[in-house]
DNA sequence: CCAAATTAAGATAAAATACTCTTATAACTT
DNA sequence: AAGTTATAAGAGTATTTTATCTTAATTTGG
């Protein structure tokens, strides 16, 4: 898989949360339900995303979590970092151990170069500008439902 | 991981055929003990990309493996889609079933575009050309040792 | 024909990943 | 005080991936 189904569902959850009214606490239950995705297992994958501070969360009644930042400030490549490392920018084609400019694989060039366009579109997608499109359009945002089933 | 182990050992052993004389039966027990890789893991890829033409095999004595096309006609993209398939050209970034130009998903369109350069790449790197610049620089084939360690 | 070398195939085991469940605690609201 | 919600740690299950082991089946060389 490119990306592991934690970070999958950690960015799932990121859009839900970009498509809401900003700065209102969300409830992990509410999602876990919105999105079809375990409660425990999706607790577990937002407590990694308060720990880098890309979420905040609030404890007791109307409390649930939610963006430390705007969504237009944060760009997919944060989520995926914070979830599933950097693997992807930094993983040899032929998994050679410490393969680079040094100690390079035959693949390792042209592999860093495409690596580098994975880079440069996870940099530079945000939160708001997925959430956005996928509302005005009504896009799926789970196997069966819309942006627009989420309220 | 972006490549799977098996597709991994995969491509190190078809860049050890490519680097090879053309037209020669090479021993899967000599392969994996020089790419370190178990024989009877490397067996069953093997079997694999036998099964789907990219080798062809010969028992006996004298038997083994070789490249039915010279390597110069076969690219990277022949060897991942036999092993891994095409999920890297298909999978949707947010795990959603089916997600394509009829039913997309907010991420689809970037993501695609992401995919296909992986694709390009894939498809226009051959073997032979990975072997040879191995061989000139003496590059690494394992986790030690270089293409010209190998004979 | 016989023995050795080799691929082929299937069964099994080990390890990693994904996911669920349980329990307990802390913080907050009413 | 009672109820709601997140946090935390850990046990347990299921699935997938990786790896090994065992037993065929095929081919060559003598």
């Amino acid at each position: 898989m490119l990306l592991s189904k934690s970070c999958i569902y950690g960015l799932r959850a990121s859009l839900y949360l970009s498509s809401k009214e900003e700065g209102q606490y969300i409830p992990i239950r509410q999602m876990s339900d919105k999105l079809d995705i375990s409660f425990h297992f999706l607790t577990k994958i937002l407590q990694q995303l308060t720990a880098v501070g890309i979420l905040e969360s609030y404890k007791g009644p109307n409390g649930g979590v939610r963006l430390t930042r705007s969504g237009e400030e944060v760009s997919l490549m944060e989520i995926v970092l914070a979830i599933d490392g950097d693997y992807m920018l930094t993983e040899c084609a032929l998994g050679l151990p410490g393969c680079g400019v040094m100690k390079p694989c035959p693949i390792h060039e042209k592999w860093a170069e495409t690596r580098d366009g994975i880079r440069q579109m996870l940099e530079s997608t945000t939160l708001t500008e997925l959430s956005k499109k996928g509302k005005e359009l009504d896009l799926r945002i789970t196997a069966e439902g819309g942006f627009n089933d989420l309220d």
